[in-house]
DNA sequence: TATTTTAATGTAATCGTTTTCATGTAAAGA
DNA sequence: TCTTTACATGAAAACGATTACATTAAAATA
């Protein structure tokens, strides 16, 4: 049914390189005999086969999105970016997700030893030994998106974890005049929850208030965690007067916890989180928060990956680090 | 780097062609030669190009996920499903979206025609015209999933939207002896809209309550939509007791015009929604609602499409109908 | 033992495109 | 007018796998 280049040759009474040379704009081909050919492949709706292409030019215009699951809010904005600016250079996206069945190193080694895709994206909240040693063997273009910029061989993107983190705890205490900080952390090998904790006890003692350890709880990023370290937070004795969750999720958890245990926020107890995720701006009252570009991380990320596709030449890596912005809301 | 089969061929001291046939578990093959040839595949780590092998088979285990545009938990649910299940059979993911840009028939043209996806996942919420002639065209795989089975000549998904909507209906009547039940539609091309109307509609009739049409809004499907559905529905000099809207992103809409016109939910006015999306559990109080299991939907798309990939013989097609349940919150 | 059948493997064509190298023709220079 | 150069196009190889067909060796049969 779909039209090969040979027949194409034949209708156009060219060769088979010729054909292939008009359609790849090939200086070397007469305008007249590009037009003939561009008319006839357009009227015969012919479309090149990418899968023979790329099998004997060795290039892949499909980039492997490698995420370690395919969940919640982040990963599709993510993907969302990705998808819209692969479209318009008329690239695909193939997403591979770990499953928590295997490790993202194994997707890696997957995508790199079928020759499908042609370019990677890695997001991944840590890199681990085992990624580390694939990504300096690895030969196809890559870029991280990742908590902290930890690797120096590929070009990179992060959110700037620890400044975001310093400024809300700093406008905590400046603005909202606020001392008595407690601080639910993410899961501890996190990169992303390592930073925003870091930006948080900085700022505490940039402003000289002394840590308190029994308000700093790790936390796994999830509503349920959230909640049991917040319910664990309001029934100490000294009690903060704010609650600084790591992610929004936790933050909700907190929310959650408010309403078992009948406190008012901010009344009698503030929350602020780290996110924005889309549930946060309908939480009553507003969550206080750290707006998090994930669309444009998703759009900058394939856009500095299909640059690199595009180039032999190896210049130097980039490393972006994307700032966050405070979302004020009436939680605090 | 990668080693190809002529290479392993060489190492394994046999033709390519029994390298082929022992991978792919022919019976020709003794057993010794096979676990030779496996052998050594993994100990040099080789793995066939699925590039080359798709270009001979003409068959390709890439699923072209093709969705009107990337956006909200709906398509992150299905493409988690999909995912899960393509991880599972070894086979790949790949998403498209219209961007807004390109109708869903040319994404499903420019799949069929690179070869590069040999089964295609198409979501959306109406088939047009153009979409049916290009499907009945089609010499791909299809599973549709669709608001409504209103395409025979594939297999196809559908959501219970009509029973969901008539059964949520009927509970407000019977159980909850409510009579004034406005309702804000979705799109009034949208399939799901549609069928989600036509039960709200149905199940007032058979309970003998007379449709008021001042109580029936077109909405969008948005939250800022059902908000302003919302605010008109609540100046009436008939104010309806419960707005059922088409979607939860519009009841949410509904949960902020009663905030803004200082009602309270449920003694004020009571709302209900459709989908049960992530932010709907922590709306105050929690939304009544009909939960729709999306990632089992994408789950089941994929899984019948791998099965339709996989063999040659056409039997009929399947049309799968999933029902709804109903989430009874606090918001009636 | 001679012949046929069967089983295991090899040889070579094939897929659709790109690309190197060869070829022919027209324009430029002598 | 003859040679050189530049340009446009064609012929054919190549990519890495699969597979129809050929071949060989071993087993089964007469």
């Amino acid at each position: 049914m779909t039209i090969t280049i040979k027949e194409l040759a034949l209708k156009c009474g060219v060769s088979t390189a010729t054909i292939s040379r008009a359609l790849n704009d090939d200086p070397s081909v007469t305008k007249e005999t590009k037009e003939k050919v561009l008319a006839m492949a357009s009227q015969l709706n012919y479309k090149p086969n990418l899968l023979a292409r790329s099998f004997v030019t060795k290039k892949s215009n499909i980039i492997g999105l490698v995420m370690p699951d395919i969940y919640g809010e982040f990963f599709m904005e993510i993907i969302h970016g990705v998808d819209e600016v692969c479209y318009l250079n008329k690239y695909y996206t193939m997403v591979s997700s770990s499953q928590g069945k295997r490790s993202t190193a194994e997707a890696i080694i997957d995508f790199m030893s079928r020759g499908i895709v042609g370019g990677i994206i890695l997001m991944t909240p840590a890199i681990d030994d085992e990624v580390r040693k694939i990504l300096r063997l690895n030969h196809l273009p890559t870029v991280v998106i990742s908590g902290k910029r930890d690797f120096d061989k590929c070009d990179s993107i992060s959110i700037d974890n620890y400044n975001g983190a310093y400024s809300l705890t700093d406008y905590l205490i400046n603005i909202k005049k606020i001392k008595k900080i407690a601080h639910i952390s993410g899961p501890s090998k996190n990169n992303d929850a390592i930073q925003r904790q870091r930006g948080y006890l900085n700022a505490l003692e940039d402003n000289g208030i002394p840590v308190n350890k029994n308000w700093i709880i790790e936390g796994d990023f999830t509503t349920l965690g959230g909640q049991s370290a917040s319910t664990k937070l309001l029934k100490l004795k000294e009690r903060p007067e704010v609650i600084f969750a790591a992610n929004d999720m936790m933050a909700i958890g907190c929310y959650i916890s408010a309403r078992q245990l009948n406190l008012k926020i901010p009344t009698d107890f503030g929350v602020a989180g780290f996110d924005d995720i889309f549930a946060s701006q309908f939480l009553n009252p507003r969550l206080t928060t750290l707006h998090v570009p994930i669309y444009e991380l998703g759009k900058e990320a394939a856009t500095i990956l299909i640059q690199r596709m595009n180039k032999t030449a190896i210049d130097d890596f980039k490393h972006i680090t994307v700032p966050t912005e405070l979302i004020a809301g009436g939680s605090v």
